[in-house]
DNA sequence: AATACAAGTAACCAAATGGTAACCAGAAAT
DNA sequence: ATTTCTGGTTACCATTTGGTTACTTGTATT
């Protein structure tokens, strides 16, 4: 199995694409969203899905265990009753910030928006 | 349903939301890829097929029509046998480059190489 | 007469993703 | 005594996504 990108370089396997690696790393429905949620604050769990109430707190929660383990969210436990925690972006998750960005811009413009309502 | 994004502006409905409008149009696995393997050249579909060896025809085909749908990808059929169909992006589809970029940009770093080394 | 070519399509199947509803802990307030 | 608060987990189900294989078309070559 043989990938070449844009400059015809052969890559033996798609993980090898940069492209695919970041997609592989925050595509999905809701990881750019939480990210760009968190941006460069500290936020508590239920915060987050106050302002993300269309995402289930189930999902809610396997994703930032995900970005946990990614080394892209930092999460503090406080063992309180009710129980508190805190994310935030660590150093790697902030390098997300300026794509992240981008993201956002292009679903500002014109285009994306009549995209989305012809055919969403 | 109330979603409010990092400005804290609330949003009725997901799609009013720009991240997720980029990336409900251009999200998914193969959509980035391709867009990023069209870039500024027209290349043929077989052509695109070696590039992207690991996806099959079929879905090749069916993103290729969506992105045409969306506008974002340009198709010309030549009715010659064997046949003959060329893409290129649009200018809306061009539009997306900048991101396509930052998105590969973000793929090269070591952050991102090393999440996909431990988790993939 | 059979095979190859390019650009798909059709039928079918497997896996990943996302969503719902119920439940838990332990202290504080009603 | 019951309800509320928070940050989850569990079990279960529906939808979406992606993948495999075989087939088509008309001309040209072996």
């Amino acid at each position: 199995m043989v990938t070449r990108n844009m400059s015809n370089k052969f890559i033996d396997n798609p993980l090898n694409c940069p492209v695919t690696r970041t997609m592989s790393i925050i595509g999905g429905k809701w990881k750019p969203i939480i990210l760009n949620c968190i941006g460069d604050r500290t936020i508590r769990f239920g915060k987050l899905n106050q302002i993300i109430p269309s995402i289930s707190n189930k999902v809610l929660a396997g994703e930032l265990k995900e970005l946990e383990q990614f080394g892209l969210v930092h999460r503090i436990e406080f063992t309180e009753m009710p129980p508190r925690v805190e994310y935030s972006l660590t150093n790697a998750g902030k390098s997300l910030l300026p794509l992240l960005h981008e993201l956002a811009n292009w679903g500002k413009t014109q285009t994306a928006k009549k995209i989305i309502k012809e055919f969403a």
